[in-house]
Order: structure tokens, then C-alpha cells, then sequence
DNA sequence: GCCCGGACTTAACCTAGATCATTTCCCAAG
DNA sequence: CTTGGGAAATGATCTAGGTTAAGTCCGGGC
């Protein structure tokens, strides 16, 4: 059983326990997969087929506005799952573009097995019916915090929400995901906060 | 059977079915309760234990930021679940306001019958299942929007998605679903969209 | 070693939307 | 009927963040 493999039945062990046999039959239908750095998963307008549990690297799902500018929606590093979820529940066109950022490493898993699989091991399901109340809970509050924070503390949150990433990014990748322009995140790092106090 | 059971049963009924015995017992762990308009369902601080399931009117979820502005996070009228999902989960004071706009009526089920439920009835796991990954997508796409279109094109957006509501809601309360202060909202309604074409 | 393109910086100017203050409207309570 | 309080309108002014346009600073390919 390949490490990838691995990554992924602990992180379901987090909320569960499978039998070897489950385990078995669930490994059988994931394919590993890799992207260099730049390559892209999907495309805008593509349907997504498939649905992804990043093992190594960072993935990115974004989308364009008509302005041209790129509204990073998620990173995925390793341990975490990314699809353009509107495409593959739909199966029609989607509208986000999925890319690595790094050198990544990936399971993927067609949506029709998925599905099968839900039938098959009920446990499946719950696993996701819990990550994705988590996935709620955390749309919900980027989205308050879009509507109520100044692009300074939105900066800070993110630091502090992925502390690791904040090293590896790009700034002009971090301005696209807390919502403000490269030129103001650059202004903005490089002028005091102003004094308080 | 109630119409408030009915209307549930049925919304479910979209995605699977129950047998008689498990309808009976999704039923028996329902409490009916209603509100009237301004009565609150769940304050700041407090802890959530109970998801619910409006039936008739309709109850609205939302945060006051530290300028003490409201932004309205979710509507709920009939055929809707809302709760404070951070607090329900973590089982830890929110943040999240939840009070009726209007005269209202709704299904209520504590968090520790739902988990039992989830065990005996798999097929509600799926119900959740699937109504989570519309909810992700819907958060998701809000959120592109906030990070990407003007104030006028939210407003539209929002008829459209909410075409009974926008007749029975006051302007103020559009004004903080969409991220605008009321004042805006309303010089923006009465001052014609630039000529196009 | 040179050149190119992408990431970042900086500065001047611009604007969508916020803020503040005043007025009008409406309707529900007395 | 009148009163008072919230919803909306409206005008003047302000500002966070956007836009445009140079420039600098790399790192990587040839």
C-alpha cells in the first residue's frame, strides 16, 4: 500500500474505522496521479469528472471574473480533498479552474464509483456528510468575514488560518484569495499598521 | 400527520425513500414549535443543540460585526434547515444570531437525536449528505460573487435567486444580505443604472 | 553572461461605496 | 386623531481600496 494510500485511510480513521476488506475495495477504485507545478486539473467549462485527495503538493481551485482576475476559492495541500463541486454535482459545465502550485501528488476517484461506494460502505458517507459540514461552517465564515473585516485583519486571518502556506505563496496569490488587488496587498505590507493604542 | 411532517417527509422524499416504521420514527424525535415575528430562535454566545426545519414563515440567521453592523448569512423560509452550524458542531458558544422575520413555524431536532438517527436510518445521512454539498456550492458561489461583482449586480442576483422574498423583506435587510449599508442600497434603487449599449 | 518575463514596489490619481446628518414617510399604539 | 419610532430617501463629504503606469528585482533558459 503506497503512502498516498496511506494519508488518505488515516485521515478517514479520523472519524471512523474501516475492515481491512472496506479498505480494500475502496483503494481499488482510487487512481494515483501527479502534476508538476502550472499543470492544470480542469478547466473552465469542463465537466469534472472526478473528484481529488491531494497526497502531496498544493492544488488551487480559482475562478476568472469578466475583469480578468483570478478569486482563489480554495487551497488543497496535502490531506485535503478539491473538485469544482458545482460541475460534478451538475455534470455540466463549471465555471473554476483547477491547477497545482506545486510539484503534487493526488488519488482521484471517478464520481460514479463515489457513489457506488456511498451504497457499499455507509461509513463513506459519513466521513464526507462530516467534512463537508466542516466545509459549511468554513465557507460561512470567509464569507462574514469578507462582509466584515478590513483587508488588513482578512491578511491576518489568513496567516493565522494557514501559517504554512503564507510562506510558500506568492503574495499576489494570497491577495487573490483574501479579495484585494497584488498592488494594494504589497502597499498595504509594506506601510505600518496604523498605531493603536 | 401534520403538514409541518408532511412537508418534511416530502422534502426528503426528493432524494430517497422511508418505509413506514422509519418515517414514524424520524417523526417521533421531531418537536413542532413556531415563532412570531422578532421572537429569536438563538442568541449570541449561546450554545446551538437543535437544527431546524422551518415549516411555514420564515427565520433568518445572522452576525452583528464589531461596527455593530448585521450581515445576514442565511433566509429560511419553508422547506429550509438553518441552525448555527459552528456552534452546533463544536457544541461552543456562536456567533450566529437566529431570529423569525415573520410569523413562523418549523421542526425541531436536538443534535444528539439526529447523530442516533444517522445510525438507524442511513438513507437521512444521505438526505444531509447531498443538501450539505448544495449548501457548499451556494456558499462557494456567494462568495465569488462578493469577491467579484458591484453592489447593483448582487441586488440583481439576489431577486433572482429570491424572487418571493425580495417583495416581503424590507430593503434594509436585502442591504445586509448583499454586503451594502442600507443607505446605498437605496440611492442605487432609485438612480437609474448607467445607460448600457 | 544576457535576456526575458513574472513578482513585487511605489506613486498619483480615481471611484464605489461608507458615513453622517437631515428629512420624509408610514403605520401601529395609545 | 396624534404621536413616535422604524424604514426609506437624499445630500454632502470621506476613504478603503482600485486603477494605471512606471520602475526594480530577481531567477531561469539559452
Amino acid at each position: 500500500m503506497s503512502t498516498a494510500h496511506n494519508l488518505l485511510l488515516e485521515h478517514i480513521g479520523r472519524h471512523l474505522s474501516f475492515s481491512a476488506a472496506e479498505e480494500k475495495r475502496l483503494l481499488s477504485l482510487l487512481q494515483e496521479r501527479s502534476l508538476k507545478p502550472k499543470q492544470f486539473l480542469h478547466h473552465e467549462g469542463e465537466v469534472q469528472k472526478s473528484q481529488v485527495f491531494v497526497t502531496s503538493g498544493c492544488l488551487r481551485s480559482y475562478a476568472i471574473d469578466h475583469n480578468g482576475f483570478e478569486h482563489i476559492l480554495q487551497f488543497a495541500p496535502a490531506g485535503w480533498w478539491i473538485a469544482d463541486m458545482q460541475s460534478l454535482l451538475d455534470q455540466a459545465p463549471g465555471k473554476l479552474i483547477i491547477d497545482a502550485i506545486q510539484a503534487s501528488t493526488f488519488l482521484q476517484i471517478s464520481r460514479s464509483d463515489l457513489d457506488r461506494l456511498y451504497d457499499e460502505l455507509p461509513g463513506l458517507e459519513r466521513h464526507f456528510r462530516l467534512l463537508l459540514e466542516r466545509s459549511v461552517v468554513t465557507y460561512q465564515n470567509r464569507l462574514l468575514d469578507n462582509l466584515s473585516l478590513s483587508a488588513r485583519e482578512r491578511y491576518e486571518n489568513f496567516c493565522k488560518a494557514y501559517p504554512s502556506l503564507i510562506r510558500e505563496l506568492p503574495q499576489k496569490q494570497v491577495a487573490a484569495y483574501i479579495g484585494v488587488t497584488p498592488e494594494f496587498l504589497s502597499r498595504m505590507l509594506n506601510q505600518p499598521a496604523t498605531a493603536k493604542g
